[in-house]
RNA sequence: GAUCGCGUAGCUCAGUUGGCAGAGCAGCCGCCUUUUAAGCGGCCGGUCCUGGGUUCGAGUCCCAGCGCGAUCACCA
């Protein structure tokens, strides 16, 4: 295919015919003019407030100048050759520099091109700062990898150029061309041969110093919230190089990535209601999966012995700091292991992972914890808010019970004294089953007392709140079950998968009544009998090891976010 | 869904006891060849979230609603 390069200007457009203005118009109405009749994407004053409207008008009034008066076309086409900011800026050599300086000064009068040893730079950005200093402009672009001083002197480039240079906004997108240098106060630059326009920003900018803070104007303009605050970007590429990761190791170690069905027929595989849409020709009710358990486990009854998924999974229910509607997790499952080899999965995964990304921290600039801070564990440490959370190995690990008496200050097997303490809490334990009475207070009580800094496997979670979960075999009263705390947030639990299609079939059934109290009517609505699951459970289904991490939460760790929307791209608000 | 807090210029924020609606940034005009949140002079910019109420008078007090945030509930 041929390449066309940098496009060139285009001429003045007629249609401007008898809009022409000198640059320095007298006319103080002017720049209130409204924006021309054929232009679609007008926008009038009436949907903007007055003064927002009278700043579009000066940056179309602007866009209309460049074209009229300068005869460029400021949204631009393909430019090829374009490198990074921070790959231009280490293009600086500061003998080539100081050689050209002198050579500059030899050359002095003479006529003669002083020898030029700095490096030639395309770079392209937008437009941060922009400083006008009569003979003289300065302006900074950011791109993805940093920010770039772009030097623009009268002297040095065509008089359409520094036209162009002197009127930039913040917000423009463009493209320089220039040799690396510095100024007399040092700071790294390009010195500008051209100067290009590709996109005209239209829209008012955020506050030049404090950018955007309103955390719902963030979310709602993404797109700017990401040039106006860099860390915002930072977070999305330490997510992707997260996730990146994850699936290197896990595809490493033989697991399969494979995708299930996120449009369900039936919602199975967690308690939790779900969104409910409608397939028009087949005229069928669809649920949005909730979890992808029951599919994965179909795939090791069909002889697949290692897979795992990493993908959305849509829940109706509330939003808070930790909990998006859609959100991302990874599920995994291994033939003929258990929730042991889970834990043990787990562990090095988060631990090799934590080491992965204090580098990928390190890289992008993020503060690091003081040195030797946990150096007596050998692993590494990573700032969570004011926590410094210590990802060496091995993690902490405690049963249910333990954790329980410890917090509490009795056994959880001293029902009386359980509801007792439940009643105080504020808990309508009277028609409640014990073992339900005890999980209100472990929750209220114990799960807070984990240390947040430190990475917390909870064992041995009684089987009686664990309705679909399989029970020790040795012994039945407990789950084979965990759970992974971190920074107060669960991360994820892990089980030894239930095999036996006559105990899930009976599971199942007696969750539909209700079993337990735990479910409320409004649930148990959406809950129905997967039998086309329990049927594959009857093939044959291996004994399995059967593991979910919370990936937005496990991101929100990692990247040292407070909330769950700060890990998501484009989290869930309400239409305005 | 509950409780608490917040909502003022495009953005970031002040606004006293209820008494003329304010600043910085951004924008427009002018000056400057070394700025670093540039500076100087001049100018423009408001549905004080919405709707009621109290009052001679409401950004301010009261009620209702909407939106956002925090905590709780649900949940991972």
């Amino acid at each position: 295919m041929e390449s066309e390069g940098k496009d060139s200007p285009r001429p003045g457009r007629s249609w401007h015919h008898g809009r022409m203005m000198p640059m320095n118009s007298e006319d103080p109405h002017a720049t209130a003019s409204p924006a021309p009749a054929n232009d679609a994407t007008a926008s009038t004053a009436s949907d903007l407030g007055h003064t927002e409207a009278e700043l579009v008008a000066a940056r179309r009034d602007k866009l209309r100048r460049w074209r009229d008066e300068l005869g460029l076309e400021p949204f631009g086409q393909r430019v090829d050759g374009i490198v990074p900011l921070a790959h231009a800026r280490s293009q600086f050599d500061e003998s080539a520099h100081a050689d050209f300086e002198a050579a500059r000064a030899a050359a002095a009068g003479s006529g003669a091109p002083p020898e030029d040893r700095r490096a030639p730079v395309r770079v392209a950005g937008r437009i941060m700062q922009h400083r006008d200093l009569g003979k003289l402009v300065f302006f900074w672009l950011r791109d993805h990898s940093g920010d770039l001083q772009v030097t623009v002197s009268k002297a040095q480039v065509p008089p359409a150029t520094f036209a162009l240079a002197k009127k930039l906004d913040y917000g423009d997108i463009v493209v320089a061309d220039g040799r690396i240098g510095r100024t007399q106060r040092g700071e790294v630059c390009v010195w500008a041969a051209s100067v290009e326009v590709h996109a005209k920003s239209l829209a008012p900018p955020p506050e030049k110093w404090h950018g955007l803070t309103d955390p719902e104007l963030r979310y709602r303009q993404r797109y700017v919230d990401m040039y106006a605050n860099p860390e915002t970007i930072r977070t999305f590429q330490l997510r992707s190089g997260m996730v990146s990761f994850v699936r290197r190791w896990m595809d490493a170690r033989g697991f399969l990535e494979v995708e299930t069905p996120m449009m369900q027929p039936l919602a199975g595989g967690a308690a939790a209601r779900p969104f409910v849409t409608h397939h028009n020709t087949l005229d069928m009710q669809l649920y949005l999966r909730i979890a992808p358990e029951l599919y994965l486990k179909r795939l090791l009854v069909g002889g697949l012995p290692k897979v795992y998924e990493i993908n959305r999974n849509f829940r109706n229910e509330g939003v808070d700091r930790s909990h998006n509607p859609e959100f991302t997790m990874m599920e995994v499952y291994q033939a003929f292991g258990d929730c042991f080899t889970m834990l043990e999965l787990t562990e090095s995964l988060l631990h090799e992972l934590a080491v992965f990304m204090a580098e990928e921290r390190a890289r992008h600039g993020m503060s690091q914890p003081p040195e030797g801070a946990h150096a007596r564990r050998g692993g590494p440490s990573l700032s969570y808010g004011k926590h410094l959370v210590d990802w060496s190995k091995p993690f902490e690990r405690i049963t249910y019970g333990d954790l329980f008496e410890r917090a509490v200050g009795f056994p959880m097997t001293d029902f009386a004294k359980v509801r007792e303490r439940a009643r105080h809490l504020g808990v309508d334990e009277a028609k409640m089953d014990d073992w339900f009475v005890v999980n209100e207070v472990f929750e209220a009580i114990a799960e807070p007392t984990l240390d947040p800094a430190r990475p917390t496997f909870v064992l041995e979670y009684p089987s009686a709140i664990s309705p679909l979960t399989r029970p020790n075999r040795a012994r039945p009263e407990i789950a084979d079950r965990w759970d992974l705390f971190i920074g107060h947030m669960e991360i994820g639990p892990a089980y030894s998968e239930l095999n036996d299609p006559d105990i899930q079939l009976a599971k199942f059934t007696e969750q539909l009544r209700g079993g337990g109290g735990e479910a409320d009517e409004d649930e148990r609505t959406f809950r129905s009998l997967d039998e086309d699951f329990v049927q594959a459970l009857r093939v044959g289904m291996p004994p399995a090891g059967g593991l979910g991490l919370g990936i937005d939460r496990l991101a929100m760790l990692l990247t040292d976010s407070p909330t769950i929307r700060d890990v998501i791209l484009f989290p869930l608000l309400r239409t305005e």
